[in-house]
DNA sequence: AACTGATTCAACCGCGTGACC
DNA sequence: CGGTCACGCGGTTGAATCAGT
């Protein structure tokens, strides 16, 4: 099958994002939502592929998105789960509410497989049933992929089967749980809310903190609203004018813009 | 305090699949 | 019906950070 490049790669960028592309992503998709991933980067006036920023929006900026340690039970569920559906990633995000495929794969290369190992030898190990399982020694050499792809997601269980998490890592995680079980992926694509769900109730945040659940807060706003420019954009908006790119210690640098957001029209790129 | 090796995680790469024409 | 396009996925990489010496 011909399959498209992934992007026209002359001219856009590579590498971390910065916080300003950040916020003209999430200001983007707030607004316009991403029905055309490809035309996206485009529309916003970004120099990245629509692939690149998809990618930073399922894994970073989505608002449902919980960050921090995982728990116990959310890695006992990823072990278990893990057993069941072997490496699909997704599958196995679509059941841990908040938690991004990327996210999962990286703990399990990280922690789990480590700790799992040692009791795997001893057990001959062998998978259950699933299908599609491989796992490669820890420190093996690169294998080129290939393989299963892309179980059905339909298989979507209860999100109820998803452990219940406990924030652990204090700088980063404050994402409600009520905000994240609320939305939970219980509709559409697996682990992956549409723009739609972002229409969660609103944690209410009598003090402000910058970190997830900013996010949560003004990306839960009603997208009927889009004909009214929301606030974070319109700080974006009006931040892009006075904070150097990459001079901000992040949380210091959102923090700034949401206080200084105002009432300062919307500055968005236009389509 | 400086150096080095190990670990972590965000981002990239390339392929499979389904939708669309 | 075959070809093309765009999306989504899993595997991999490499910079940043941490821990040990």
């Amino acid at each position: 099958m011909g399959r498209a490049p992934c992007c026209e790669k002359m001219g856009l960028k590579k590498g971390p994002w910065t916080p300003e592309e950040d916020k003209v992503l999430v200001a983007h998709i707030q607004r316009f939502g991403h029905g055309n991933w490809r035309a996206l980067p485009k529309q916003a006036g970004l120099l990245r592929c629509g692939k690149s920023c998809r990618l930073r929006w399922i894994n970073y900026l989505r608002p449902d998105i919980k960050r921090g340690n995982f728990s116990k039970e959310e890695e006992d569920s990823i072990i278990r789960l893990h057993d069941q559906l072997g490496n699909r990633w997704s599958a196995i995000a679509a059941r841990l509410p908040g938690r991004t495929d990327n996210e999962i794969k990286n703990v399990w290369h990280t922690h789990l497989k480590k700790r799992l190992e040692p009791t795997k030898e001893e057990a001959h190990e062998a998978p259950a049933g699933g299908g599609g399982k491989k796992r490669r020694p820890a420190a093996g050499p690169a294998t080129k992929r290939g393989g299963a792809r892309r179980a059905p997601a339909a298989a979507a269980l209860p999100a109820a089967a998803a452990a219940p998490v406990s924030p652990e890592r204090s700088a980063s995680s404050s994402v409600t749980e009520s905000s994240v079980t609320e939305q939970g992926n219980t509709g559409s694509s697996p682990g992956f809310p549409k723009e739609e769900s972002f229409t969660s109730s609103c944690p209410d945040a009598e003090e402000f903190q910058f970190d997830e659940s900013f996010w949560s807060e003004t990306l839960s706003m009603p997208l009927e609203s889009f004909d009214v420019p929301m606030e974070p954009c319109n700080a974006f908006g009006a931040a892009a004018t006075s904070v150097p790119a990459g001079a901000a210690d992040d949380m210091d640098y959102w923090l700034r813009v949401f206080m200084e957001s105002g009432d300062v029209q919307q500055e968005l790129p236009q389509i």
